[in-house]
DNA sequence: CTATTGACGACAT
DNA sequence: CATGTCGCCAATA
């Protein structure tokens, strides 16, 4: 069924959001870049915002280029819970070894 | 059409 | 390191 009541671009950025490891995280702007929108970061960022999407998504992983959490639609302590919970570790509000398990499509 | 709003990024001060 | 400003893009009013 489709009862799609996104548009192209959040579209694109939920399925390539889908293609992310669990244990990584990626960012607003790589994944901006990833379907062709290298300077579409801020309206990346307010698709996810506007698509509370269950787990089909893994919506809390994506971070600020500078590795740092940046916002979550159910607050951002809720994000570090659920980073947590898969296994990446956040402190003092950054992802530790951003750098290691950062994904680049 | 224009204006406003953001889970951003880069740069200047 | 903290704060401010500008640029960028899509959705919405």
């Amino acid at each position: 069924m489709r009862t799609i009541s996104l548009t192209e671009f959040e579209e694109a950025v939920l399925e390539m959001l889908k293609q992310v490891p669990a244990g990584q995280v990626t960012t607003y702007s790589e994944l901006a870049r990833a379907i062709g929108r290298p300077r579409a970061m801020r309206a990346v960022g307010n698709a996810l915002n506007k698509n509370p999407n269950a787990p089909k998504v893994p919506c809390q992983r994506v971070v600020k280029s500078d590795g740092y959490i940046g916002g979550f639609a159910g607050g951002v302590k809720k994000k570090i819970e659920l980073l947590r919970r898969g296994g990446i570790e956040v402190k003092n509000g950054k992802v530790v070894n951003f750098n290691e398990i950062f994904y680049q499509f």
